[in-house]
DNA sequence: GAAAAAAAATGAACTAGTTTAAGACTTTTA
DNA sequence: TAAAAGTCTTAAACTAGTTCATTTTTTTTC
């Protein structure tokens, strides 16, 4: 069968971990809400339930929350063929603490809980495919724990600039100094030295 | 039937997620390796491939890597009804970047690569057990970066203690350390300044 | 395409955390 | 149970990263 795009691009981002038949791969897109933002656009703000894990087929976000003196701190960019959302909030039904914020005109494919939960039980390979795609999640995110304590600030940044080469062009200076944890100044200061070298 | 208490802990620690027959119990324990280490000794060494992934049902374990000047950086401490291990090298057969060592005497039952593929194949629940299992631990190291890069190691240890009570006493102020990201020294400071408070 | 808003650069004064060193205390080992 | 080894504390000098303030450059908006 003939796919839209975007369908296509979510079918093959699951075909790297399990097979589906037609059948299931039909059952799976009908339980998928599309969605479109713009620029700016919250896809979710601190205090709210999160409705939908995410799946972007294009575009850009990031995911931050701002600590007491309103300073944002990025968990994640994400850009097409990522997953993102607030895992947290999704299981718990509990209000987040995470924004979700378009940086680029973006569009992405989300699943509702409740179609989370058909998903197992109508198609049980699904446990499969979400147990490699956070095992390996977690793999990164263990990673990162463990730099973000152990590397200086411009370690951090070269990293970033090796392992994201496609997304260091994508985002601003400013947000990206929330990403490696420090301040929009001093991350200025490290990429004139780090282009210099 | 009666299980022994190793083999009640771990069936215990499942449960919480699926339900197991007698059968897929008794399948699931012949699937599982007996380790018991002595405090100082390595489950595992930087360079090593990771033969298990292991669950803890005595004792008190650290994983950390060292860097370029010997630094120890603790990525987590391992005590009793925990899974540890080094995912990455378990999963791609690499060579891991990690140390595991007992901090105390330990007991723990290890599931070796073979039979983790062969645990899925005959037991698929255990898809979703680890679906879980990963989605969890996932969730809590999202926050651990997060933390890592937006608080300071006073807040961060503010936080271990009130998270892992269990722990704080088991290990030393030194090893603390090692996981909040700082000095023994910087450590020492803090905490003579946060029970003063 | 001009005006406004946001991002980036630069520099000086500051602070959280490091380094080095030395002495006191605790645990391990023979 | 004494000696050795490791851990903890304290303090002074240092450095990575922050804060605040100002100017320049780029992007957004009408």
């Amino acid at each position: 069968m003939n796919y839209k795009e975007s369908h296509n691009l979510i079918l093959n981002n699951i075909a790297r971990f399990i097979d589906l038949t037609e059948l299931e791969k039909q059952k799976y897109i009908s339980l998928l809400t599309e969605i479109k933002v713009e620029k700016k656009d919250f896809l979710l703000q601190a205090g709210e339930i999160t409705k939908y894990e995410y799946f972007i087929t294009k575009g850009c976000l990031k995911v931050y929350t701002l600590d007491d003196e309103g300073t944002p701190h990025i968990s994640m960019f994400a850009i097409e063929d990522y997953w993102t959302g607030d895992l947290s909030s999704f299981m718990t039904k509990e209000p987040s603490r995470y924004y979700i914020k378009a940086t680029e005109h973006s569009e992405l494919l989300g699943i509702s809980r409740t179609n989370y939960d058909i998903l197992f039980q109508e198609i049980p390979k699904f446990e499969r495919f979400y147990r490699i795609l956070y095992q390996k999640s977690l793999i990164s995110y263990i990673r990162r724990s463990n730099h973000g304590i152990s590397l200086t600030a411009e370690e951090r940044y070269i990293e970033f600039k090796k392992k994201y080469p496609q997304i260091v062009n994508r985002i601003t200076q400013k947000d990206l100094a929330g990403y490696i944890g420090i301040t929009p100044e001093f991350m200025s200061k490290i990429i004139t030295k780090v282009n210099r070298m």
